[in-house]
RNA sequence: GCGAAAGUAGCUCAGCUGGUAGAGCACAACCUUGCCAAGGUUGGGGUCGCGAGUUCGAAUCUCGUCUUUCGCUCCA
């Protein structure tokens, strides 16, 4: 992005998707009333109700569609040796420099590794191994000062600034930590898990055995994640505490690819089921692989402030159960009865976050129409939400407060509340209630007239294109329960 | 973390060179009306992000701070 994009109409119409969350109660900066903590943010009333809808969504996707997927829900504090075992302690802690002149900030190892890199290119290996050596001694020994002596004195330059004029180099930690129980000390130090995944891999017997799984089988989770990211922006689409949507996928070895080729389509129609367009949706193939992965790709949304990831897919191997089996000592085999062998699974993952899920779908969903023409144009804004999805499904309306109206809508709103959540509105004109509920994305408004009294009919108003239908009231919960229900994006998944 | 801009009612904003705050919309009550943001009457709501300084007096000037947005950096 440059500077005419923070004017540009894509900037705006995200700025608009900001101001109508946090107006329309889906989205609120957390602790407001303090100036907010950065990066932290609240679900409102009608947030809740549509991130509760999209999690519900994928768990039962997930686990309700396939027979072999099962749920966990893990504690977010782990034992710390997870960590030490997931690679977390040692890749989560990057030691970083800035150039005072160019204002840039490097990773020092990626600094002094390219600074290597250039010297074996001018055939001297030996310095270039020596530096490395050096590096990496004092990184083991995290002697951060000496780091930043050897970056003077091997006159390592920003490529920007061309100057050797450095900052001190300082440790940026990824994982939140704090202490569990009295006393301070390093051995009582325990993290917030900066991933739901390890709780899956910690139980992976445990699952295995007592749900009686065998290979290929997954383990679905929903929890919370955390992250001391060092800018965290772009609303709640980097958020320091966050929420993932998790699946691991367990493999006979060798067989990895096939099912990471099955994932990336499976999950690429998933976004498609629950109203993405495939114009807005792309992979993006990783180019440079994480520590544990073999394959990983991205699927991104297109949001306003262009292609972003929403979820990864990733071929992990065997690393993590491997480094689990040993830290821990612990097997963590799997007999497979079918070949006859013992061995530890190959793992393929599918990791999504809820809030970007949530905040592509309020993308996706905010639309800006103009309507009617010349002096008579207006500009009417709804959430064109899947009505799966909407917050609200229906709302009931009484024509007017009076002749027994009100009463015969109580009737409707008792008839339906059973099934799925409505509100009754009789505060202001008709129109005025048609529109509040356009901006909240309620796919339905039942209108209750004179006519309602003399048939018991009613009319339908339809969110997207305005239009009216006449109902039987007896009709209701049938016709607007299947719309509102999961089975129409069940029924896309499975044909 | 660095650089730039912004912060006045729930929202959008006005408030000129300093004289202790306004509008529209929204909200609540009542009246009138009754199918796409209707009209009328009345009402609630702001120590002008926070703190300090200058001044007889600060929303307005100065400094600091917090938050947000944009760019850089980072993002397994």
């Amino acid at each position: 992005m440059n500077k005419t994009e923070s004017t540009s109409p894509e900037n705006n119409l995200f700025k608009n998707v900001v101001a109508h969350a946090k107006e329309y109660g889906f989205v609120f900066p957390s602790s407001e009333i303090y100036d907010g903590l950065q990066a932290v943010y609240d679900y409102g009333p009608h947030g809740v109700e549509l991130k509760n809808n999209l999690k519900k969504v994928w768990w039962q996707c997930m686990t309700q569609l396939h027979a072999n997927i099962v749920g966990l829900d893990s504690a977010i504090f782990m034992h710390p040796l997870t960590w030490k075992a997931s690679g977390h302690i040692d890749s989560f802690n990057d030691p970083m420099v800035d150039n005072k002149d160019s204002k840039k900030r490097y990773r020092a190892d990626v600094l002094i590794e390219d600074a290597a890199a250039k010297l074996e290119a001018e055939g001297n290996l030996e310095a270039a191994q020596s530096l490395v050596s050096k590096m990496n001694e004092l990184l083991g020994a995290e002697d951060l000062k000496s780091l930043q002596e050897l970056i003077i004195n091997e006159r390592i330059t920003c490529p920007v600034s061309g100057t050797a004029n450095w900052t001190e180099v300082r440790q940026f930690n990824l994982m939140f930590s704090t202490q569990i129980g009295s006393v301070a000390d390093d051995s009582n130090t325990i993290y917030l898990r900066p991933e739901t995944a390890q709780g899956i891999f910690v139980n992976f017997l445990n699952v295995q055995k007592s749900a009686r799984m065998k290979v290929p089988f997954g383990i679905a989770q929903i929890g919370k994640a955390f992250r001391n990211e060092i800018v965290a922006r772009q609303f709640i689409f980097r958020m320091r505490e966050f929420e993932q949507m998790e699946m691991q996928y367990f493999v006979r070895p060798g067989e990895e690819m096939e099912w990471y080729a099955f994932w990336k389509e499976a999950r690429m129609n998933w976004y498609m089921a629950i109203g993405f367009p495939l114009a807005k949706l792309k992979f993006h193939d990783h180019e440079k692989l994480a520590h544990y992965a073999n394959a990983a790709v991205d699927i991104e949304y297109q949001f306003p402030f262009g292609f972003k990831e929403i979820e990864g897919i990733h071929s992990r191997t065997d690393f993590d159960l491997k480094s689990h089996q040993e830290v821990s000592r612990k097997k963590m085999q799997y007999f497979d009865p079918e070949v006859n062998k013992n061995y530890i699974p190959y793992v393929v993952e599918t990791s999504s976050g809820s809030d970007r899920l949530f905040l592509a779908t309020l993308c996706e969903a905010y639309t800006e129409e103009k309507t009617g023409e010349g002096d008579q144009q207006k500009e009417r804004i709804y959430l064109k939400l899947h009505p799966a999805l909407a917050p609200i499904k229906a709302a009931i309306f009484p024509l007017t407060k009076k002749d027994g109206l009100p009463e015969k809508a109580r009737e409707v709103v008792k008839l339906l509340q059973m099934d799925f959540p409505v509100i009754y509105e009789e505060q202001g004109s008709i129109g005025k209630r048609y529109t509040r509920q356009d901006l909240i994305g309620t796919p339905y408004c039942i209108a209750v007239d004179h006519q309602t009294l003399e048939d018991n009919t009613v009319t339908i108003r339809h969110r997207d294109t305005t239009e009216q239908e006449r109902v039987a009231i007896a009709d209701l919960p049938q016709k607007i329960g299947y719309e509102v229900s999961f089975k129409r994006i069940f029924e896309k998944l499975i044909s």
